[in-house]
DNA sequence: CTCTGGCACTCATTGTTTGCAAGTGCTGAC
DNA sequence: GTCAGCACTTGCAAACAATGAGTGCCAGAG
């Protein structure tokens, strides 16, 4: 990328973005050669900002406006010019603080903290894939029956987490029934990743066919019904009323076409597996050609879990004018904070 | 309640508001005039609004505009004057067609749907609460070993409603013995609702004390730990997005103190609590008293479960103008429904 | 006694004009 | 290359008039 940017230029450039990350209005060449780490006259910086706009990484409103970052100029700015710093330990601590006492709950529930203390702490809205069914380790299943012919699926991963779903049957199976298959069941799987439980499962079925075991046979299958198919994960928003506050967000159809966009989840989850397959913080700005609602939005995002092997991905949306150099690092150390918190579960 | 109210005035004063309602406008007397079922002329129609002002059952926001219907002419215009008629069938069936194949799911998916449709047959927001724990009898109780020292416990109702919690516990305790302990307690506490578990275990505590049996009081100390400690239920809330349309929330402040109320559980849950004592659809109109960010909003709900013994709320929240004579059918049905879903379990 | 047409009056809203402030681009001097 | 100065553009706010929706009240008809 154009590494060709004199440093002064550099520096107005970041000046821009900075001034306009906290006022989001048009910044004028005036304003800039008022703050103090710049020393040239507004003449000047009108020259460099002239410059600038013609690159693409500024651009007017209207004529006699001041200038406003481009998505180009803030990516520019983002990866070349911007250096994240470490975040500080208050922050740190502060974001800590919130999962204490939370190292004993269930997955769900230290996502859904999670997304609370990301959108905390960036101001933003704040999104948190779960963990991949699919890479999860079986720990065990369990059926419960409610009524003749409805069992109760209960599926415990390694990880604490746990699925639950209800299930048809024959009626005359009883809880005696059961509790056999799940000891037969919980026997065969222990161990294996949902993956591996689905061949291990077919290969048995296969086989009991041959030995003809009634039993095993319906055990298996009741096994198979159970496992979640294709069923995509969940993903929990927190925070949205944080975007309310933005004044890029007072037209009204903006703001339904962003709310529903949240609504959304399945636009979501595609916008957070991008950044499983890359490690460290991705910045994906204007969402718009991903994703219609949240277009003009800017998400910062990482993965959690293993480096090697992310299980799921958190994130940060919000306007495409949001202070990067704070929440980079808080999304970078949430992720991490987040792979130690369930990573001590295996 | 005053029902001294002629039949030209209620009349009136039923035009006025239902033109209101779908126009969230103050209303003029030339208005109501042309109106078919109105056969008088605007200026009379002018006195009668003058009395009904008088009355305190309309306003005017300032001199020379129209009426608007006031938070007590609402109340009576729903008290008095509405006749809720019954649902149509083809509302019902479109309801009823959202639960299909959705009967063997979990109660908080249930509820989940339950809040989704709601929302998007009232065009409004849909808040639905979940059982209240205490009512819910006691159909298993699962101990599951993640690593040493740590446990999870899975909690099933009768009604199919699961609660997911992890415990700590002595590192000692293998998964032979919460087995142990999960048949012993299993048997102990089969059919009693979750208040009576709770003494059960005491008893059980004092008794094992006496007996000094070290294994048994180990299950039933785990027993206890394990019980929702006066937890408040969830709340669920959908289609928010449905209030962004309305005029009247074009005010961005106020809109944000909507939004963050929403994000209040337990004031939402308190809210709906108060539709439990009473049977049938109720309205609350003005939330203001209650819950400060709901300012003006109206509340409709209706209790689910048995008639007696409800066993959690739903309802709907929306601008105070909303459609009653469709709303207040549609919470209703939809009451019974989850009702009949729910109850179908037991 | 009730209803209604007519009329004067009130105000929010809309459109227009005007002045102002912010900001730019350009030019010419250092 | 830097910068002061100046002419020019344009959004925005204030001021003002015109518009129109709606009311209250009165006097006359039924």
């Amino acid at each position: 990328m154009a590494k060709g940017l004199s440093e002064r230029e550099k520096l107005i450039l970041s000046a821009v973005i900075a001034t306009y990350i906290n006022g989001a209005e048009p910044v004028g060449s005036r304003t800039i050669s008022k703050l103090k780490s710049v020393n040239v006259s507004p003449a000047t910086i009108r020259n460099v900002m002239s410059d600038l706009e013609e690159m693409g990484y500024l651009s007017q409103p209207h004529v006699s406006a001041g200038r406003v970052p481009t998505p180009q100029g803030l990516r520019f700015y983002v990866e070349s010019i911007l250096e994240v710093r470490e975040l500080d330990e208050r922050a740190k601590a502060s974001i800590r603080a919130g999962f204490q006492g939370r190292q004993e709950l269930e997955v769900r529930e230290v996502l859904k903290t999670t997304g609370r203390l990301l959108s905390a702490a960036s101001q933003q809205a704040a999104v948190v894939s779960s963990p991949n069914p699919e890479q999860e380790v079986f720990r065990r299943m369990e059926f419960v029956l409610l009524r003749p012919g409805l069992i109760l699926v209960v599926l415990v991963a390694k990880s604490g987490g746990v699925q639950n779903r209800i299930i048809e049957a024959e009626a005359e199976l009883g809880q005696e029934d059961l509790d056999k298959f799940t000891r037969y069941l919980n026997e065969l799987l222990a161990d294996l990743t949902l993956n591996e439980v689905r061949e291990r499962l077919e290969r048995e079925m296969a086989r009991e066919k041959v030995r003809f075991d009634r039993v095993l046979g319906r055990a298996l299958r009741l096994g198979q019904q159970a496992l979640p198919w294709g069923e995509s994960g969940d993903v929990f928003v927190e925070g949205r009323t944080n975007l309310l506050g933005a004044p890029e967000f007072s037209d009204m159809a903006r703001l339904k076409a962003i709310f529903e966009a949240f609504e959304e989840r399945s636009t979501l989850l595609r916008l957070l597996e991008r950044s499983l397959s890359a490690p460290g913080v991705q910045i994906l700005m204007g969402v718009e050609a991903e994703v219609a609602g949240l277009a003009g939005l800017t998400a910062v995002t990482a993965s959690y879990g293993g480096d090697d092997q992310p299980a799921g991905a958190l994130g940060v949306i919000g306007p495409a004018r949001m202070d990067y150099s704070k929440i980079i690092p808080i999304v970078d150390y949430t992720a991490r904070l987040v792979s130690q918190i369930l990573g001590a579960r295996d």
